[in-house]
This record gives structure tokens, C-alpha cells and sequence, in this order.
DNA sequence: ATGAATGTCTATCAATTCTATATAGATTGT
DNA sequence: ACAATCTATATAGAATTGATAGACATTCAT
């Protein structure tokens, strides 16, 4: 039931990168070093973003990313599932990946599997990098630590 | 987040366990068989939940498998544990793999995978194989297919 | 125009995990 | 004795994950 390394460091660049909205582009460098999240990799991931739409891109010197959107229209669940794919733990329980299993019928682990998908979407298609915008500023509200990085 | 073939199997044989639960110990080759299930496969998956003491074994001719506990004593949350680890997203908010990320105080990516484990751990810890097989019965009354495999 | 800085794209690699199988051994009932 | 059964550990192949490499395209400042 793991979150992958993949989701986790675009979770926190795209966490910065709500931070810095309407700044104009910001460059996977300047991310990647202040987040701690290894360059070449993180290339990859804000590449995938951009695929799906979540984020826009500038080529050429100056260039860099940006949201697409406005943060509270970006939900945690759209993130991860560009990364990780299917949030259920069985693909006869998804949404977006939906595929039959031989029993779909009288199986009974399903519906327990259906429940559990409707909870993490519950939790992750509710939140918005807007919720988590406001969540770094009350942190940084309360312990006056220079640093903060959105890490797990 | 997705659930293994291990889990999985482990679960169909724990409900095939708890639908004959008192009739003795059942073998490896019959779950097998009947949840279509690789025997060598299930054996080490029956072998790590005899190890947690959800299980009993007999071994020798006319050996098998019965449950430790009654059906209502085990909840899914515990065989899952056993065979794919915490069911937490990532261990810094896992309670049975607790460890700590370097930035724990600030990170605000935590409380989300808090809610998540938390959501997970309302439906696993509280389903018990008593309810399963309820769901087993309830589903067999509803229709009349002889065949029944707890698959997923 | 030129060149440095940046994103794009594809390939590749090493390590790990997952799924499954193999093999040798111990125990039991008949 | 012996066949059936569980025990224990090792191993193999495939898939996935995490990360890196390198050639290329585009842009901006000069």
C-alpha cells in the first residue's frame, strides 16, 4: 500500500510549486535543490505532469514550470494517479483503471475493496494544493524553523 | 497502492478456513485446488500466517491448516499486516512500522497519509472473517451459482 | 548570429520486490 | 515401512522502482 518515491517527490515539488504561483516559471534546479529531490529524476516527473496538464512549461533559457491551474483546482488524488496510476488496491474496484476479475460476481473481497477505494478518494480527490498551501503557512505560523521543506 | 497476489491469496484462503472453521484441519492441496490458488505458493503464504499465530497446523498424514482463533477474532487488517507489511502509505505515519522522516514536524504531507492510513485501518482492523463469511452466505442466497471462489 | 541555459525525449541501468517454483527434510497415521 | 503432509530455505525469472545518461530543441541576452 506503499506511495511511491515517484509520487512523493512530485507531491512535494508540486506543493512548491503552488507556493510560487503567479511568480512566473520556476526551474526544475531551483525544485530540485530545495526540495532534495535528485535533478534528472525530477526532470522525469514534472515531464509527466506537464503530459497530463496538469502543469505548463517553458523552454529555453529563463524557461521553467508552472502551474496550469489554480492550486485549488489540482487535487493530491490527480497527482498521483499521473505517477502511481490507479489509487484502488484491485483494478476491479477503480475508476480510472477499471478491469473485470473472474468472480466480479459473488466475490466478497471486492466490496471490501471497494470500500477502502472510496476512502483514500475521499481523502486525496477532496484535497486541493490550495488546502495544502494554507497547511504549510499555519506550519510555518507556529515554529518559526527557517527551513521547510514538504517532505514526507 | 496496490494490494499483492500474496495478500490476496491469503485472504480467499483465510475465508475458504473460516467457511470450515471447526471441521477440522483442512489441507493445503484442498484450498489450493478450490481457490484455485498455485499450491507451492500458498504453502509459504500459510506458513508466514501459522508464524503469526493466526493459523494452526498438523503436520503428517491427514495434516492441515485451521484457524488459531475464531473467524470473529481475525480481522483482515491482521493477515494483510502479516503478508505485505504496514498498511500505512508511507512508515512515518504507520503505527505497526513507525519511523520517522527527517522533516516530520513541518511536513505537511503527513497529516493527508495520517488520514489515509487511518481510513484504511477503519475498514481492515474492523472486518473480521465472521463478516466475510456472512457476505459469503448472503451472497450464495442471492444467487444460485454452485460455484463459489473468494477471489478478488 | 552566437552561446549558454533550459526543457524534451528516449534509452538504459542497478537494485529491489513480486510471483512462483524447487528441493530436501521432518512428522504423522495407517 | 511408507505415503501424505507440513517445514524450511533457496533460487529463478519477471516486473517494478529509483535513478542516471546523453543527444536534441528552444529560448534569451548579448
Amino acid at each position: 500500500m506503499k506511495l511511491s518515491k515517484k509520487s512523493d517527490y512530485a507531491l512535494r515539488a508540486m506543493i512548491y510549486l503552488s507556493m510560487h504561483h503567479k511568480k512566473g516559471a520556476i526551474q526544475i534546479k531551483e525544485i530540485s535543490t530545495s526540495e532534495r529531490i535528485p535533478q534528472k529524476f525530477l526532470e522525469n516527473i514534472l515531464l509527466i505532469l506537464r503530459k497530463v496538464g496538469i502543469l505548463n512549461s517553458k523552454i529555453g533559457l529563463k524557461g521553467g514550470y508552472e502551474l496550469a491551474r489554480s492550486p485549488d483546482l489540482i487535487t493530491l488524488g490527480e497527482v498521483i494517479r499521473a505517477l502511481d496510476g490507479a489509487i484502488a488496491p484491485v483494478d476491479c474496484v477503480s475508476k480510472t483503471s477499471y478491469r473485470p476479475c473472474s468472480e466480479e460476481v459473488t466475490c466478497v473481497i471486492r466490496g471490501v475493496m471497494m470500500d477502502i477505494r472510496n476512502a483514500i478518494s475521499d481523502v486525496l480527490d477532496r484535497m486541493t494544493f490550495a488546502d495544502m498551501c494554507s497547511r504549510v503557512k499555519e506550519s510555518l505560523e507556529k515554529k518559526e524553523t527557517g527551513v521547510l521543506t514538504y517532505a514526507i
